[in-house]
RNA sequence: CGGGGCGUAGCGUAGCCCGGUCAUCGCGCCACAUUUGGGAUGUGGAGGUCGCAAGUUCGAAUCUUGCCGCCCCGACCA
């Protein structure tokens, strides 16, 4: 990669990371490669958590809590699930400090060693298949439908913010199924379900697809995936949903009576999406402003500024605004009255543009006057000068147009940036200097996309569902394919 | 673990090459006053082991060595 290149990475990195801090979403923290996420941005992962979880339960599934700890020999029983997650483990050795005799400080209590070594989770297939297990004996028991919300550590050389921290929290889904078709129908569900919360919810128009065997979850047969575009060219791997197959079941010995009374291990699925979606959200629509938020799941949709010259104002705008306060509350948008006169209007604005507050409305003495206030929006900085008739409402709809705005940007921005290239120089050209998915063709071999990693840092972010098949010859060696894949840098 | 950059008040920084009233400036903070329609202004004030340790020197933020930490790029990865 050229040096232009790199510095626009920096610069874009530069960029991510103030919107995150100046925003109040998160913070580094004492522990390296580990945030702290601020009340701000726990407030949106609450907000997204929130309405992912009423979609799990809609589509029947429960939420438990398995362990933190998993005992190392789990992790041993499948054999390409170790492999991927073996080099990124934390271990818990021992269970007791003490004073240190040669000095005040403490020191790890030799005496105190674990016969079996704990593993902090980095995903929990192995210690929920190994309780499944106790769980599953007869059809009668599947589909067991399981989603558990917690945190998991994978041991990473390099942090990011949100997209790539040492801990961060998720929801893992884990099913059991009495048949392969029953498991790949949940598998291609779940995957829908995110899909269409990245795109309602989030705003932020994604490409569903089936990943390349190199792409794979460590122990799936199918890894299904919903990739996004950021601002600056990248892909972003946003959730994924695994068909398991018999995988796990033979790994942990999970098997079930059918109605014939034969016996057979049950299929699986699992799927995930963390707070990297933090991060997605935050890369797909910020500007130089600060955070841009979807009103469907900003933690607050309405900011109303007063603007006085002394109590008597205040006092007037006060009245005015508590009525309207209602108004909104009642038809359901989360609305915040900032009188707090210790900080200027101006400023305030410039706050909650960083916040990525959809909407702020402005009211001072002379708009009451009128009858009137003035309205802002986020998205694109529009300002309007709006009856107080029937406000909540007008802005009702205002919000709707925001969260469509938006969507239809990145979605025009994303459409945009997928490209074809039918050969190597046009690859690397549009990878260098466009970005974005290019669709490509590929011979199918994991050596062509190792090699392509390899000279271009482009990997195969997926194969797109309901793919159209076309002949063509791969980029890389002009061997025969059956259809175009999509390549990008990743983050 | 490799390459690059950096560490000076809560935050951001100047000074370092060329050692000596150099600890600079901005933001923030506290007090008071005037202000309030796009991050206010004035006056006064508080705040520092110059990352840590050793060395060179009459004298070190500045030079040397070692260590620690952070950020960015790469390998790894959601």
């Amino acid at each position: 990669m050229s040096k232009e290149i790199t510095s626009r990475e920096q610069d874009y990195s530069q960029w991510y990371n103030d919107i995150i801090i100046k925003a109040g979403l998160a913070d580094y923290s004492a522990v390296r490669g580990c945030m702290v996420i601020k009340p701000y941005g726990f407030a949106l992962w609450e907000k997204m958590r929130d309405q992912l979880d009423k979609r799990f339960k809609e589509t029947g599934h429960q939420n438990a809590y398995f362990p933190l700890f998993i005992p190392k020999s789990f992790l041993n029983k499948e054999a390409a699930h170790v492999e991927g997650f073996a080099k990124e483990c934390a271990v818990v050795t021992h269970y007791r400090l003490k004073i240190n005799p040669e000095g005040n400080d403490i020191i790890v209590d030799p005496e105190a060693k674990l016969e079996e070594e704990l593993i902090v989770r980095p995903t929990s297939e192995t210690i929920i298949w190994n309780t499944y297990k106790t769980w599953i004996q007869s059809y009668r028991d599947l589909p067991l439908l399981i989603n558990q919300w917690a945190n998991v550590v994978r041991w990473e050389m390099r942090t990011r913010l949100f997209l790539r921290t040492t801990e961060f929290l998720w929801q893992e889904g884990h099913t059991a199924h009495a048949t392969s078709q029953e498991a790949i129908d949940e598998t291609l569900q779940m995957l829908e379900i995110y899909a269409e919360f990245a795109e309602e919810w989030m705003a932020m128009p994604v490409v569903k697809g089936v990943k390349s065997i190199n792409e794979r979850f460590a122990g799936a047969v199918d890894t299904y995936c919903i990739e996004a575009l950021m601002q600056d060219g990248k892909a972003l791997q946003s959730g994924t949903s695994h068909f398991l197959g018999q995988n796990f079941a033979k790994a942990f010995d999970v098997k079930f009576s059918d109605k014939e009374n034969k016996l057979d291990y049950v299929w699986a699925t699992s799927w995930g999406v963390s707070t990297r979606l933090i991060g997605a959200l935050v890369m797909a629509h910020s500007d130089d402003d600060g955070l841009v938020l979807p009103p469907k799941i900003a933690p607050l949709q309405v900011v109303i500024v007063p603007i006085f010259k002394g109590e008597d104002q205040k006092k007037l705008v006060d009245e005015k605004v508590a009525p309207i306060m209602e108004d909104f509350k009642a038809i359901g948008i989360s609305v915040k009255y900032d009188d707090d006169d210790s900080r200027r209007p101006g400023w305030k604005f410039a706050e909650y543009e960083m916040k990525g507050v959809p909407v702020r409305i402005a009211m001072g003495a002379r708009d009451i006057e009128k009858n009137i206030a003035e309205v802002v929006r986020r998205d694109n900085k529009k300002k309007e000068m709006v009856s107080l008739d029937g406000l909540a409402n007008t802005v009702l709809v205002l919000l709707d147009d925001i969260q469509k705005n938006i969507y239809q940007k990145a979605k025009v921005y994303r459409d945009d940036h997928i490209t074809k290239a039918d050969n190597w120089d046009e690859f690397v050209k549009l990878l260098d200097e466009k970005g974005g998915f290019i669709s490509a063709h590929w011979d199918g071999t994991a050596e062509t996309e190792e090699k392509i990693k390899e000279l271009t840092k482009a990997t195969i972010r997926c194969i797109p569902l309901n793919n159209t098949k076309e002949e063509g010859k791969c980029i890389l060696t002009g061997n025969p394919s059956g259809e175009r894949v999509l390549f990008a840098r990743a983050y």
